[in-house]
DNA sequence: CTACAATCGGACATCACTATCCTGTAGATG
DNA sequence: CATCTACAGGATAGTGATGTCCGATTGTAG
């Protein structure tokens, strides 16, 4: 029902990143932040993002991370393959091993249609999409209340 | 998209149970041999379905769980909320300690939807619907083949 | 070139879940 | 009662996800 804490963070960055201006790195130090995520493991999350090809990095001054051209559209399916692992959407819900429509769990078939719809939601995403409807002021990306005013484009 | 491997074992064994004949108390220990699970960990999560009423346990000889009366018509739900704990259906998925309608998360709305069909499908799947389809032979339990040889000198 | 800022990445620490061990206790049987 | 059996439950260990630390490396600016 919820999200490994990798995936969160990686999530909430990502939407983050999203809405500041195009092309301007972003400082993970002000990312983990402003998410109040503990910035050493956010790192290591932002790098794997780096390594899948989602956000580019640069070091030294005037340096940090950004969404790599075209990245805007990647959808929430993406990430979560990426920090969730390749096998996120095949898993059973029981844990099985082998969990076809040949040999199915008791709850396969049941389960076939929710994940579908999950999985539906979850392509239909956009991390551009959810950075757009942030900026509207309407919701809340993290629980700490933003102590400083953030800049809107 | 998977759940704990407590939530795992927990309907596992209670499915098993209620495939069993009612009113015969089952052995922790064939059940952990059925399932393939450590039976030390499965008697601890079996004891907290006694505590939490859907098993009745019998000690010595015959002894054993089954389920408690009326306890057949248990759906999932129940069993997942004694399990993953009470706040299974109201964790945000990104992980916010708050988020409500109000003050929601940016995937809140988007998330709603599929909760809600999640949770409609737990709440109309019973642990004896699950014992039948069970029965019928086209779904599989656990991972290892049942051979039933218990090849004891 | 030099100094500084920021990521990179390996090593280590922590915590919750998972799993095991061992002794105690209760029920059944003769 | 004696004894076997099976659950009860506290103590303990393994494991993977999470979180921290620190030096190395790379790029920018003066």
């Amino acid at each position: 029902m919820v999200l490994s804490r990798t995936s969160q963070y990686a999530v909430q960055a990502l939407i983050y990143i999203a809405t500041q201006p195009r092309g301007e790195p972003v400082l993970n130090r002000d990312i983990a932040e402003r998410l109040g995520v503990p910035s050493a493991y956010l790192a290591k999350i932002l790098q794997t993002l780096c390594k899948q090809g989602l956000l580019d990095s640069f070091r030294g001054r005037l340096g940090g991370f950004r969404l790599k051209d075209g990245m805007h559209s990647t959808s929430l399916l993406q990430v979560l393959l990426i920090t969730e692992g390749p096998q996120f959407t095949e898993s059973c819900v029981l844990g099985l091993k082998v969990c076809s429509d040949e040999t199915a769990c008791p709850l396969h078939n049941e389960w076939a249609p929710v994940k579908k719809k999950i999985i539906a939601m979850l392509t239909q995403s956009t991390l551009e999409d959810l950075a757009k409807s942030v900026l509207t002021g309407k919701y809340r990306l993290a629980d700490i209340p933003v102590s400083f005013v953030s800049a809107l484009p």
